[in-house]
DNA sequence: TCAATATAGATCGTGCGCGATTTAATTGCA
DNA sequence: TGCAATTAAATCGCGCACGATCTATATTGA
């Protein structure tokens, strides 16, 4: 594909290029899923993590989605107004702020229950290429986390 | 990993999230790659897109990158302020407008030749690896965008 | 020929991401 | 005890992404 003198910056739009194009369509994808819910894409990895186990602090959550309090401080502003979880600070730390769904948060997870069915079938892949797809993914980001 | 009653709705954290992160990963380290050059990551994609082929119109550059005239045009403006491209309408369609490199962004290829490289290092993968990976995020791309 | 349609970019509004900085609370240790 | 260092969020500024809409130009066909 290429010359031993190239430098190859025309195919370099290798695999960097593909993983972000592949990130915009996956969110394309979920942007039609979650407009229902009345949710973002990151938004829903937020509830994601909330209905996984509720009542995290805003460091804890950026730690699972790798985002920091300058991301995740307004997002969690918006779902708060959106009713999905409150915010208030804990009592023995007051430093810390404590994320609690509400209600109708909770509630949420029921009517998000068909959403990975409806990206797996969208993405017309096997759930074996997948598996490996996300194993690779897994490592690739580990690796440059370092 | 999951029950069968279960809508996994946590490991659902599966593919999207991995491939959320990853991305997320690689943006962070293209972003110290990039510093020594004033690009942003869509940036320097965008002038790859050039190095390959200059004098192309908005649209076929937002073909090429799956990026629409809402993103690219002020991603455009901004490099035509740095000095790196020229953005005249067309005089055979005025409709149209071609970017053309500056001598400067022409320069500046010489100066990204080491990105690859250094990319592919942080990535403590075999190319193999890389090459495998990069065929399924085509074919994830390929099979959302229908 | 000229009004309907299509096409190319630009613009607007909203919501991420994040480096850098700031504010406030807690901890540690001299 | 007291104050420097640390930690947790919030804030600021900038640059994407993109749906929706707008403007200007080009095409088309009755």
């Amino acid at each position: 594909m290429s010359t031993d003198t190239d430098n190859d910056l025309s195919l370099e739009s290798q695999l960097c290029f593909s993983l972000y194009a592949a990130q915009l369509a996956v969110g394309r994808t979920y942007r039609r899923l979650l407009n229902e819910l009345a949710l973002t894409y990151p938004q829903y990895l937020v509830m994601l993590v909330l209905w996984e186990r509720d009542g995290q602090g805003v460091s804890r959550i950026g730690e699972l989605l790798h985002l920091n309090s300058a991301t995740l401080t307004p997002l969690l502003k918006r779902l708060e107004t959106a009713g999905l979880l409150v915010r208030q600070r804990s009592s023995t730390d007051e430093r810390q702020v404590t994320v609690t769904l509400t209600e109708e948060g909770s509630a949420l997870r029921q009517r998000a229950a068909c959403i990975p069915a409806q990206a797996f079938d969208a993405s017309h892949c096997s759930p074996e290429e997948l598996a490996s797809l996300k194993a690779s993914l897994d490592q690739l980001r580990h690796n440059l986390d370092q």
